[in-house]
DNA sequence: TTGAAAGCGCTAACAT
DNA sequence: ATGTTAGCGCTTTCAA
């Protein structure tokens, strides 16, 4: 592809390429009449100004990168392509994306081929809030805009959009509790996931709060992946334990439950009722036995995006922490499937 | 963030950059002993490239771009996952992404886009088959390499991969056919996306086959979203017409199908089946009661990779096209949900 | 085997 | 209001 330079347009206008470039610019300092000339020349002759050219000079790439740990998940779908959005369109920001794979790893390569891309900010959703922090550390003392959403770091001081796990927590558990359910399992997420031992500390404050007293039994740690949540209902089942409702981690958790449960012949939510957050619309959609808190997608998004501009607009700033727990929507679950 | 350059190394070793640059790019023509000291000293000052320079330098961008109708699709979803690992991973690739809603005009702006980031090439899946033509035209004539995936404009030649979307309509609805069903509606994409013409024709094929009359009554239009395709159940349902089965174009149509008929209490499958393309395993794990076709994302993305490249390498290069039609795995519906 | 110099396209002092 | 110059970090002739 061959492209039209300020040059090309300086030498058919007989003027200096820093003419225009200032007429290109809008910089002030350019008379009126030829900051025309060059604009209509540029406009016929299809000019686009060079970003690499530009970037290397002024020592950015106007470009940011976000790690997330999965990406075909509605949640993190729906941040991922609203923080698009709003970055081209309005900040005219490259956005690269990367997923890690809960795999702290791949995060680890993924944060240093960022890095390695010199992208002006990074978003990042962590694996786990343990393994990569000397590297979010060096990076931010290295003075890259790093900002932590959802998935954060407890112990480590950035700027963070944190979720509010504990309230959404609490008012799901609740809900089921008001629906006259009184024996919950938890299906949990690992221990080094912040918004798993959120959640789990909303769920024993929700019991704590209406008097039913917290049994370990009903506490599952378990993995993320719906085989493993249905492993797990097995489990229960094959041990007869007693339960009426299943609030779980995520909402693949939830739908590994879902499945195990209806082969077995148990109605939902009659007899047990399965709980979960919920990202968006997409799983509303899907799977209305869901007893489930809807996220404030489009808020993080911004909240992010905010933060994230700030730290690239002066790296030397305070971090800032935004916790989003917002108007939560609590969806009703029902026998229609 | 301060980086360290090749003059910092050059300077330390007493080397002008020009050898470092060569030591570092292991050019032959440097001796061992440079070599070794110059890649020492990067490892161990952490220097990395400024790919801004070198891009200037070689007027690529070593970044491409995606451009998707819909983003929270697990489809696409996995297709762009899919791509990104590879491309990021082994070919050193930054890939930009963006969504059209739907819209040809966002479309536009996102082609637009992508050419002012000067992406050295765009895989693009089409909102409609008729609308940007021109600018597609406009974009390879100047060289652009464009690979088109999934949603094609059929006349409009280039580098594609066409999914055998009536070969996959033909199996899933003749699977319908033998089990038993004999009324199947089609809840059918609009005229101006391929994919949902070729679907048709493969139903009609289907049908034929069977000796089942083709019945106009039973194909029904509608838009992409999943209230659509539950407002056409509703006046099938109102008007009497009788039918056994329903195959949508989309995976979101399948499930406003499926929402409103569990509503109406009516069985699923066994007054009706649902019948669609699908994804991902998600949706296989989401809704089990659903009887679908699998699409085969990783080849479709390796083609659309190789493609891309190919182009890359030689924007000269004839267009090739893949035609995917793969191993078929038809995922039975089953009752339980 | 190494160095010197030019240049990719642009911006930003510093002149004029 | 416009031009001149230097330089962002790198690769690549051309010379030595």
């Amino acid at each position: 592809m061959k492209y039209i330079t300020i040059i090309d347009l300086a030498r058919r206008l007989n003027l200096s390429k820093s003419t225009v470039s200032r007429a290109l610019a809008g910089d002030g300092n350019v008379s009126k009449e030829t900051q025309d000339r060059v604009r209509e020349l540029a406009q016929q002759l299809g000019y686009t100004r060079n970003d690499m050219a530009v970037n290397l000079r002024q020592k950015q790439t106007k470009s940011i990168g976000i790690i997330i740990p999965e990406i075909v998940t509605p949640f993190f779908m729906h941040v991922v392509s609203e923080v698009q959005r709003e970055l081209n369109g309005r900040h005219g920001y490259r956005v690269l994306l990367a997923q890690s794979n809960e795999n702290s790893d791949i995060e680890l390569a993924n944060l240093r081929m960022m890095e390695e891309f010199r992208v002006d900010g990074i978003l990042l959703s962590v694996c786990s809030s343990r393994n990569n922090i000397p590297e979010y550390l060096r990076l931010k003392e290295k003075g890259m805009a790093l900002v932590f959403f959802d998935r954060i770091v407890p112990q480590f001081s950035a700027s963070k959009i944190e979720i509010n796990e504990y309230a959404k927590s609490v008012l799901l558990v609740e809900h089921l509790i008001e629906q006259g359910r009184k024996k919950i399992v938890h299906i949990a997420g690992p221990e080094y996931i912040y918004n798993s031992t959120e959640r789990l500390r909303g769920y024993k404050k929700a019991l704590a709060k209406n008097g039913i007293a917290y049994d370990p039994t009903y506490v599952i740690p378990c993995d993320l992946a719906a085989e493993a949540a249905a492993a797990k209902m097995t489990y229960l089942l094959d041990n007869n334990i007693d339960f009426d409702a299943v609030f779980c981690f995520t909402e693949t958790q939830a739908l590994g439950v879902k499945k195990l449960l209806s082969k077995q012949k148990i109605a939902i939510p009659d007899q047990v009722a399965i709980a979960c957050m919920s990202g968006t619309t997409l799983s509303t959609l899907v799977h209305p036995t869901l007893t489930s808190v809807e996220q404030p997608v489009d808020q993080i998004a911004s909240a992010a995006i905010q933060l994230l501009l700030e730290k690239i607009e002066n790296p030397a700033a305070e971090d800032r922490k935004i916790v989003v727990d917002a108007q939560i929507k609590i969806r009703e679950s029902s026998a229609v499937d």
